[in-house]
RNA sequence: GUCCUGGUAGCUCAGCUGGAUAGAGCAAUGCCCUUCUAAGGCAUCGGUCGGGAGUUCGAAUCUCUCCCAGGACGCCA
């Protein structure tokens, strides 16, 4: 059951002969003080011929089975807290993970590209983002009943391979190469920069070398095959550290090296292609870049390989709807994409969404290490987790498995301080500020879980007496904002933003610690600490739930 | 040059389908552990919501314009 709708079917009932259902928008005040739910009665006032005070009034005389206040302009509402607060907190101890459910997407099916990190380079933090967000929308699809299939579009392909090939070759350590893989392909390919900057005949070579690979030539494949095995073990141990399960699928821009010709045959057959500058291009219209699906030396593009990605995934997964989780800085490559599939007619291409994020900045510009190098994942989680074992040794130093406490907590600090803020906007990646471990933080929820969890061994199983119970206000809106969950996981799918949900659960905790230093949970009194211990049994579902669905865990202890 | 984002407290950011005194966290200052985990809570300090104009009963929120920062603009991905 819905409040709020039911708010609004009983306001109808009253204003039906004046205004539309549609006209009639209940909204949470600012201040929680002030009501559970507010009604602004401005835009009836034209229609009614009365001062939005007066309909104000007018209403709260009709509207009965709420406690109601005209102040204004607004009709201030406030609901029954006992009886509220009875089925909210019965609801989720019932439902207890699949409180939060929707059904919406039942039926339906996402397929979400995430992480995809580039092949024989190291798993770097510009691939956070990706990766976080990507497996935080693809939990949050699943909660609202979605299918989901998840793909790791694996960098593999592209001239930097012949690169690399022509480098292993000339320059390659075999023993380095087994020790540190990636470090060892960084080396090379670097030293190949190096050297081609002097010796440019290098890069042509570099392309012969990819022809091959391009037509089969088993030496060189086999080559190929095993730095992308070196990679895939290497980005293994970076997605166990960060708890990202495996992929549905790992085929990356090679898998489609077959496939694009019948796009590009395509496209000729339905007289989409001409030729420009010796290229090929598809007209997107005046206001729009065209888009380049062939090199004038007849190689193919990122953007011929993803039309033939976008089509192989619909005959593959039959998706409602295909998410992207790339960087902002490829939006215009998306709008092409979609208007190609357009052009071919392929209606399912509106279905195609890409979730754009913002960079990841260091003192306001884009991040690297002094050297120029990119900063590594891996290295990162690496100092978070160690700075959380500081912690632990400094202020829980009885615990045990403290490495695996500190992993989360490190971990689950990195990942939420990625998805806390507004998905588009850039964020400033200041390991400092990360890993302070209070105020807005992943630790900060974590550390309100482990509080809660550590009172429930005084719940017992029996029934509340409603009737001798004062809701008070620290009480009620850590309630109150416990029903608004299932809204959020509502929210966060369609805007496809999990800062909707990190934001909601800082609120969570953040009210579940008003309570607890204002009240005492286990007081002497039975029957009022019971349903104290229910609110505390409640918002840790809540914040479990919350913290696994942006793929965060959660501690019973720390 | 064209297009797209963004500009809110010293810092990092919420709030933006227009609504009642602009909110958090960090930093600063001062409180609260003989009582359930102080990684917590409370209080104080801190804002011409980039500038200007407009629409409106009402604008941080919508429109226009200017300024500033970042990004994207055919043979990379």
């Amino acid at each position: 059951m819905n409040i709020k709708e039911q708010i609004k079917n009983d306001i109808y009932d009253i204003l039906k002969e004046y205004i539309e259902m549609e006209e009639i928008i209940i909204e949470k005040p600012k201040d929680r003080k002030m009501a559970d739910y507010a009604l602004p009665c401005f835009t009836f006032a034209k229609k009614m011929h009365k001062s939005p005070n007066d309909i104000a009034l007018m209403i709260k005389e009709n509207l009965k089975g709420y406690q109601t206040d005209a102040i204004n302009g607004y009709l201030n509402i406030f609901v029954d807290k006992k009886k509220l607060s009875k089925m909210i907190l019965e609801t989720i101890v019932e439902q207890q993970e699949n409180y939060g459910n929707n059904s919406f997407g039942e039926g339906k099916v996402v397929a979400v590209e995430y992480s995809s990190p580039n092949i024989a380079k190291p798993f770097g933090i510009g691939h956070l983002r990706s990766t976080v967000i990507g497996n935080a929308l693809k939990n949050v699809c699943l909660k609202n009943g979605y299918k989901v299939y998840s793909i790791n579009y694996l960098g593999d392909y592209g001239t930097q391979f012949g690169k690399l090939i022509y480098a292993y070759n000339h320059w390659g350590d075999e023993k380095a190469l087994n020790d540190k893989p990636l470090d060892e392909l960084k080396r090379i390919y670097v030293k190949f920069h190096e050297e081609s900057s002097e010796n440019p005949e290098l890069d042509e070579e570099a392309r012969r070398i990819f022809k091959q690979l391009e037509d089969g030539e088993l030496e060189v494949t086999a080559l190929w095959e095993r730095f992308k095995d070196y990679s895939l073990k290497e980005f293994q141990k970076t997605y166990e550290l960060l708890g990202i399960s495996k992929f549905d699928s790992y085929d990356g821009e090679s898998h489609y090296k077959d496939k694009m010709g019948a796009v590009v045959e395509e496209l000729e057959t339905k007289n989409l292609l001409e030729f420009d500058d010796g290229a090929q291009i598809v007209r997107l219209g005046d206001n729009m870049n065209p888009a380049l699906i062939k090199r004038s030396d007849g190689g193919t593009l990122y953007l011929t390989r993803d039309i033939a990605a976008a089509i192989d995934r619909k005959q593959r997964f039959n998706f409602d709807e295909s998410l992207y989780v790339v960087g902002n800085e490829q939006i215009l490559h998306f709008q092409q994409l979609k208007m190609v599939l357009d052009k071919m007619g392929y209606e399912w291409g509106k279905n195609i969404h890409h979730i754009s994020f913002g960079m990841m900045l260091q003192d306001g510009k884009k991040m690297s290490t002094r050297q120029g190098k990119t900063v590594k994942l891996h290295d990162v989680l690496v100092e978070a987790i160690d700075l959380a074992k500081n912690y632990i040794e400094e202020k829980s130093p009885n615990l045990d498995n403290k490495d695996e406490i500190s992993r989360k907590i490190g971990v689950g600090a990195v990942i939420f301080n990625d998805l806390k803020n507004y998905r588009t906007n850039d964020i400033e990646f200041n390991l400092e500020d990360i890993l302070k471990f209070e105020g807005n933080t992943g630790p900060y929820i974590q550390y309100t879980y482990a509080r809660i969890n550590s009172l429930l061994d005084h719940k017992k199983n029996i029934n509340i007496n409603y009737d001798n119970l004062v809701v008070n206000e620290y009480m009620w809106n850590i309630i109150f904002k416990l029903y608004e969950f299932s809204d959020i996981i509502y929210k966060t799918k369609i805007n496809f933003d999990p800062s909707e949900l990190a934001k909601y659960l800082i609120d969570v905790a953040q009210d579940f610690n008003k309570l607890y230093a204002n009240e005492k949970i286990v007081d002497g009194e039975e029957n009022n600490s019971q349903f104290k211990l229910l609110i505390c049994e409640a918002t840790s579902i809540v914040i479990k739930e919350g913290m696994n669905t942006l793929g965060i865990d959660v501690l019973e202890q720390m």
